[in-house]
DNA sequence: GAGTGGTCTAGACCACTGA
DNA sequence: CAGTGGTCTAGACCACTCG
């Protein structure tokens, strides 16, 4: 029960959430206050991904509210797949490293049944100076150091996905491809643990186009071959942009699957 | 407030829900049974999409339940898109005819900034034996009725998506081009108003492909040109596949939207 | 003002986990 | 067994909509 970084005091909660507060110009519930306080606990490191963070009890006293708001505002973060409950155990961090969210980011699927073994060949990581597209993703000014990464995925041993990542050089100093090629487990695994940046949610936008003089060999089709192309900006807490990723998909054989609802 | 079709006795909950049931086996709480209730007064009609359902305080009434126990049932309902609540009014079945949901499926969007008109041209409405991948994917028996409708979304009047839409004909009868030219609003409207078949949710498997001799003339591309698969299997109510969809989009100038999260 | 959903509380008890 | 999250209740009051 670790209870030494949490600070004595938290500090007051904002007097329109309670019900006796006066008018309600911009009315906020306490839930949401208290789940804007979580947020923090787990932006600043205080809960760290894997770890469990304090029992609905011990937070209902901590924020002095009733169990049952506290209640509400882990059900949403629960439901943002920011926390994880389980029964009997306590409320954890969510994580990148475990079994189960392996591949929440990653939607491509084989045709048939076999899962197939996937591998990770990382071609090159170089720190260099960001393009402006980049820049303009990242909310970083043109010429900041970025760092490029490029790398293959195979399937059974056939290059499937040709991905092109690009990351803030200030947060992931020190990132080499030695480290990405030692690691087991996934890429955001590795940020996380290394580099203290946990992936939360990502926009994608998917189109089709055809395999150039650059993908094409890497992904082992012939120029003008049909290709997903998959870009993606990555947000860690406070919808701050931490990756932009531009992959090429093969998808002969595999589909990306989405569920709409 | 209408109130003549409700019955005036609900099936009595399972013992094993309320708190003093006996052991445990397949424990399946109060508001999980209330769910389920409330989701076959949806299917058979008793509320229908648009109205208004009956209040939290009557429906705690009908199901002999307190108001905390209903909410949490509408609450999950809500969360799936079935029910849409709106604070001092009322909680309202889900329905596609209304603004807010006419793209709710369509996933599409412009690189740029204007919105651009949508408009549907038809190609064709047939009914037919089904084929047996059709048959597959909507539970059919090989050779059962369907209807196959074929058509083409154009934005600002360039043709960007094709549609090979396969329906099962036993729900869909007396469905012809004209009523769907007639039509005013997205076809899952006319499905809900016409044929009280209602979409839930859906699954696609996007790839990436060539035109070939059918879908270029009808986008307008050369043969070759990439573009995006969307294979798309509909639900309705209770998970009962409804509409098998087999979309080709150009994403020259678009592309397919996604949130990971 | 009456009726709706939305928030908050306090308390009881159940299901699950692990020592 | 104690401690965790999960369910259910009853009641109070707030915010919103509309007549």
């Amino acid at each position: 029960m670790p209870s030494a970084a949490v600070p004595a005091t938290e500090p007051p909660l904002a007097a329109s959430g309670r019900p006796e507060g006066g008018a309600s110009p911009a009315f906020s519930p306490l839930y949401q206050q208290i789940k804007t306080l979580m947020t923090r606990s787990l932006r600043v490191g205080e809960w760290r991904p894997g770890e469990a963070i304090p029992s609905e009890i011990e937070l209902a006293a901590r924020f002095k509210v009733s169990q049952g708001t506290v209640r509400k505002a882990i059900d949403e973060l629960s439901a943002e797949n920011l926390l994880v409950r389980r029964q009997g155990k306590g409320t954890f961090v969510a994580t990148h490293a475990e079994q189960k969210n392996q591949y929440r980011f990653l939607r491509l699927m084989p045709d048939g049944d076999e899962a197939g073994r996937v591998q990770r060949r990382f071609i090159d990581c170089r720190r260099l100076r960001s393009p402006a597209d980049v820049a303009r993703a990242l909310a970083l000014k043109p010429g900041d150091a970025v760092v490029n990464v490029r790398r293959v995925l195979t399937f059974n041993a056939v290059p499937v996905v040709f991905d092109d990542i690009w990351l803030p050089g200030q947060l992931f100093k020190g990132l080499t491809a030695e480290r990405l090629s030692d690691y087991k487990g996934p890429m955001y695994g590795l940020f996380e643990s290394e580099f203290g940046v946990h992936m939360i949610r990502a926009d994608e936008k998917i189109r089709a186009v055809a395999a150039d003089a650059v993908s094409a060999p890497a992904l082992a089709v012939e120029a003008g071959h049909p290709l997903l192309s998959v870009e993606r900006l990555s947000f860690t807490y406070d919808d701050k942009p931490v990756e932009f990723r531009h992959g090429l998909y093969n998808t002969a054989g595999y589909h990306y699957r989405n569920a709409l609802s």
